[in-house]
DNA sequence: CTAATAGTGTCTTTTAGACAATATCGG
DNA sequence: CCGATATTGTCTAAAAGACACTATTAG
């Protein structure tokens, strides 16, 4: 006898543009936004079923995604039937490949429509999960274009852990964790002229030894 | 149809006895140590067949449990048919509700037998895991029994994390701390009379806002 | 008295934290 | 010259880290 389950998988996929945390929902027919989802399909695990989902639904191409990593595993029951689902989190450059389609919507993290209960728990979670790492590894590199500021950087660690830094001790403390390349270039941002930076190694999630808890001022 | 889709879990059950980590393992028809598993029952979660299975297999009680968390869930997919396991670590004080079978083994952590592969992963997750928490938390008090020596505090911490620390400097963090009480109670312990200690609020998983990195001496 | 273990305090080094003035550039 | 932004350094306070002796008790 086939166990009556029904597998789902879902993702938090989230995208940092202009000082404020995003995620992409999707609408179904019933025109209720949720978190892109799909059933695991026969012979594939939730991973595979939801990549493939990703691309034929809102077209994500591999590039579009710096970093995944599995949030965890969500069960229910109703009326004798058990629902197991299997979230994801998903972290993207601010690319434009969620356009195109009403429906899809990118929505400050701030502003959310109104979203079935267990998506609102999963969104809680992940952004948890994301401020937690933003203390103790190079995670913000996947949310920052390849080259940024120290001070966009900055911005995106307060928009991260929701408290704000001390300019010059987040400069030194980045410094002396050793994690990033000051660039030759520099960029002219209103009247003054900034250098760049890129992390040391793009693309890899590096741990810190100790959390990196600066104060505020 | 229905989605050809094998779902089960298993669980990592630690205890500390004497200086060492242990796990329970069970051993199959086939004679082969394995995690103790289940199937997903058809209209339950993983969670409530794993604790009918660990209730009638092993015998386990409530009681001999102080702490559970879900670990990750890990999938394969073989012959088109996909395999889907929910992973959970259990916490437990020295009992012996595990005594009184040969199918069942009490294993140190050092000597496991030869396991199925997929197994060691879990097991090795599992540890990162407690080793992670048993830095930033009370994790231990679930593996201590209530009331315990602050060397037995220490040398459970020196066991989870694999590096050993200076007592003096152990102590004055962890009065720091102030997750202890300091019982009124002495043992005897050899030629020596020592304090006994529990944790404040037994029971549940504090969590330290910084980490707790003690050095080695 | 001796052997074994428990218990305790201080100094040094490192890290965190607070804080303000100067340089550059476009207009 | 002015306004806006980027950049930099020092001092102080707190925490981590290294380290050695005394007290107790069973035998």
């Amino acid at each position: 006898m086939e166990s009556p389950l029904t597998a789902i998988s879902n993702v938090v996929i989230f995208q940092y543009i202009g000082k404020q945390l995003y995620i992409t929902l999707v609408r179904d027919d019933s025109h209720k936004w949720s978190l892109p989802s799909t059933r695991i399909l026969p012979g594939q695990t939730s991973f595979m079923s939801l990549e493939h989902e990703l691309r034929t639904t809102i077209g994500l191409k591999a590039s579009d995604i710096q970093y995944k990593e599995q949030l965890y595993t969500q069960e229910s029951v109703r009326g004798g039937r058990a629902t197991l689902c299997v979230s994801y989190i998903y972290l993207s450059r601010g690319t434009n490949w969620h356009k195109g389609s009403e429906q899809i919507g990118l929505f400050p993290i701030r502003r959310l429509p109104k979203l079935a209960a267990i998506n609102g728990t999963t969104i809680h979670y992940a952004l948890e999960r994301l401020h937690a790492k933003a203390l103790y590894s190079t995670v913000l590199s996947f949310l920052l274009p390849k080259e940024f500021t120290m001070l966009t950087l900055q911005e995106s660690f307060e928009t991260v852990t929701g408290k704000p830094v001390d300019r010059r001790n987040f400069r030194k403390k980045m410094n002396d964790l050793d994690v990033l390349n000051k660039q030759n270039k520099t960029k002219q941002v209103h009247n003054a002229r900034t250098h760049l930076y890129s992390f040391k190694d793009a693309d890899k999630l590096l741990l810190y030894s100790k959390p990196f808890l600066p104060s505020a001022t």
